[in-house]
DNA sequence: CCCACGCTCCACCTTTCGGACGATGCGCCG
DNA sequence: CGGCGCATCGTCCGAAAGGTGGAGCGTGGG
């Protein structure tokens, strides 16, 4: 009998990822959250699973400013309880991706998959198996074929101004450095993501989910 | 005893709905699908129900191109079979609320309300009641406070490249006009949208989910 | 009928942006 | 220590974008 914790802050999915693991016979849920806290003070205080499906989602807009994330929670999960995580989420940037595998995430599926899929994602994790929806795997293989450098702590700072509109003038003032620096930082930019302009760099950045 | 059709094309949260649904002992599920086509051929086939629950982004992202969108599936249920709709979506911009409403939902939520909210809307949808979330309220609201004049057909096609990263040339080319033309579109655009230039006006457009 | 209005189109001029150099100081690592 | 990457600043110049003004052209109201 496989045990697993839901971690999702929508009622209704996880109500959703109930009806599928209880419509399984080998598997029950042992416990369900809607918060990342919650998850990890159940776990602290003895809480044992084989599996957690956790959306990486977790704490977007929250009421009481930015709480804990989904790939932060992966992580001490992974680490702390070594316990598998497979995070299930909806919109799945290439971002999202690298983070909840870089994580420590031992699979990860979209919301929209089937659930004879989501079913067998939750065997393999518990077998300890590592598992990425076609979807997901589709993604990681186009972001290895275009690497992008990283960008630097400056240059994100930077490419997020100018993906909220402002000119290079503005992005100047507000960071207290000179018109030439925030060129330079754009150019650099443009030459890791390879693109030609503020507008593009923008698009490819949302597009990547480096916001 | 409400009759309820769920139309959402991800499983999971299907499953999810139909769990809060049953849970309720004054409605059932009268039929469940993952497509707006398949939704209509059900209704047209002389199904009937007291409250259909749809997920507004139906079709996105789909394999065989663009489907039939939620919206307009909205509007065929709820004008030609005269059956109240409650519209349960994940993100909501303005511009998809907008849309369900004028398309004449009865109702829109975000996935992350309490079940109790979902099955109380429910309720009032299959009375005829229009319900929006506290969430949704406030958003509406906000878009009273700054109206925000309609853009034009060739304008939001030009805002659309724009937001693509495309520079004016390249949408001259795309569109089989000048560049001055496309120049004049765009300072339209950030008249209307009272912004100072492309990339501000992209992430405006990105905000309020005018894509 | 005609005029106003919005959409589409275009040209001229100014400002801003981007590219291509180069230059300095700083921290890190073999 | 000597590179190496990062951040900071500068100049010059061509290209792109933005501002202003105006010209056709349908649709609908007076």
């Amino acid at each position: 009998m496989i045990d697993v914790v839901l971690a999702d802050d929508h009622p209704v999915v996880r109500a959703g990822l109930r009806a599928v693991v209880d419509g399984q016979p080998d598997m029950r849920v042992v416990h369900e959250t809607g918060t990342a806290e919650d998850l990890l003070a159940w776990l602290d205080d003895g809480g044992r699973a084989d599996v957690v499906l956790l959306d990486l989602r977790f704490g977007d807009a929250g009421p009481g400013g930015t709480r804990l994330g989904g790939a932060e929670a992966t992580g001490t999960v992974v680490h702390r309880h070594a316990t598998p995580v497979l995070v299930v989420t909806t919109y799945g940037t290439d971002a999202d991706i690298l983070a909840a595998v870089e994580a420590g995430a031992t699979g990860y599926l979209l919301k929209d998959a089937p659930t004879e899929e989501l079913a067998r994602a939750i065997r393999s994790a518990a077998a300890g198996e590592v598992t990425l929806g076609a979807d997901v795997q589709r993604r990681l293989l186009g972001r290895m074929r275009s690497p992008g450098e990283a960008l630097s702590a400056r240059e994100l700072e930077v490419l997020r101004l100018v993906t909220a509109g402002r000119s290079n003038d503005a992005i100047a003032r507000e960071l207290f450095v000179s018109v030439a620096t925030v060129k330079s930082h754009l150019a650099h930019i443009n030459t890791k993501l390879g693109t030609q302009s503020r507008t593009e760099a923008a698009a490819v950045a949302r597009e990547r989910g480096m916001l």
